[in-house]
DNA sequence: GTGTCCTTCCCCTAAAAAGGGGATTTTTAA
DNA sequence: TTAAAAATCCCCTTTTTAGGGGAAGGACAC
């Protein structure tokens, strides 16, 4: 699994932090970085990468705002957020603008790994310090869902039943059928629309997206 | 249930195209139609409709405004917005302004359709690129719940049953079957886990318990 | 005291989901 | 290279929901 990363921090010396603790990666790939949110965006235009990682505090926007843009222009994008503090308020807002984990900047090399292949498999992902402190509701990442699993699970959100959701995916009703009931399963839940909640709660569903 | 349908559309290709697409079917009576704002006002004087399809704009005046002055002096006529584009401001203005739901140009016969029986039976249609883009939380207003149904809502969304829910609170199971029929009506969702979802975006339902 | 809304309950049918299996191919990770 | 994991598809049955009606009593307001 190859993953295309790109990183938007105002500080020099993270970027270059990042790539130095990646250089021998070669599940990396290096799609670029932006000192603000403006470069970024313009970069998105030619270039999409598979996971953006996002400081939250950014010279012309924050890293909360321009989540929420780039996941509204690039829902398929994940976003990681970025930042020096353990500051739960900011943790929640970001997952809640759409981002699929946060790490801190003193993250070692391998809990960026972990990070990364976690979120680009459909995942969250929150740093040991960081998921003990945002208890309960927000975050706890109860269930790993496959991207396939979060896309009809999406769907399933938004009111189709498995024969609309087949069509739009180009597959059989089987395969719809197999997923809703993964899903149930991985959830726990009892039915769909109690699996939306859960889903709602535990930020696998993007609300106000 | 016969349906009377009133047109105001300044594109004749518009009319047409509707008028076309419904022609069998026997549960829609022609009221007319119209090419401007103050056609529509004239016409309503002698004959009112149950619903309008009313573009968004109009030679002489915006839909948003025909809207209001429709729905001042004839609140019982529903009215429908109709564009060629999906423009969360518009969309939003619209139902501000009294509209019972907003549909696409390039809408289906069976999503007109829908939209029109939806309607007819005093609920909200959007369809469903619309009502994704919608967040709005609170600007638009949305379901106005009584007692009950937000006490048969929250157990839907725990997953119980209509039988389960019926035990829970010394109801028949068909007493169950209404409330949970009339929320699907009055929230505009397809099923019960679009329900679940657009009750937490707009906050009818507390999450994490 | 008429009318509207809420709540309660009933009929019917069709569609969809849930629950139980199993199986194959492709992709990915170790 | 080999073993998981993901994604695809199929069978079966039962339960539940959705969609179409209708009706009737009680509360409250105008």
């Amino acid at each position: 699994m190859t993953i295309k990363l790109f990183i938007v921090d105002d500080h020099y010396m993270v970027i270059e932090g990042i790539k130095s603790l990646l250089r021998h990666e070669e599940s990396i790939i290096w799609s670029g970085h932006a000192r603000n949110a403006a470069f970024c965006l313009a970069e998105l235009r030619v270039n999409q990468p598979d996971i953006i990682l996002m400081d939250i505090s950014l010279p012309d926007k924050s890293g909360i705002e321009l989540c929420k843009e780039v996941k509204a222009t690039y829902p398929s994008i994940y976003v990681i957020g970025l930042s020096t503090f353990n500051q739960q308020s900011f943790i929640k807002k970001m997952l809640e603008s759409g981002a699929s984990g946060y790490i801190l900047k003193n993250a070692t090399k391998k809990e960026i790994l972990e990070a990364l292949q976690t979120v680009m498999k459909g995942g969250i992902y929150l740093n040991y310090e960081v998921s003990n402190q945002l208890k309960s509701r927000t975050s706890v990442p109860f269930a790993v869902l496959t991207k396939r699993e979060k896309e009809i699970l999406k769907l399933i959100s938004d009111g189709l039943t498995n024969v609309e959701i087949a069509e739009m995916l180009f597959l059989g009703t089987a395969t719809v059928d197999t997923h809703r009931k993964n899903l149930l399963l991985k959830m726990g839940a009892k039915n769909s629309a109690m699996m939306v909640k859960l889903a709602i709660e535990h930020n696998l569903l993007p609300i106000g997206k």
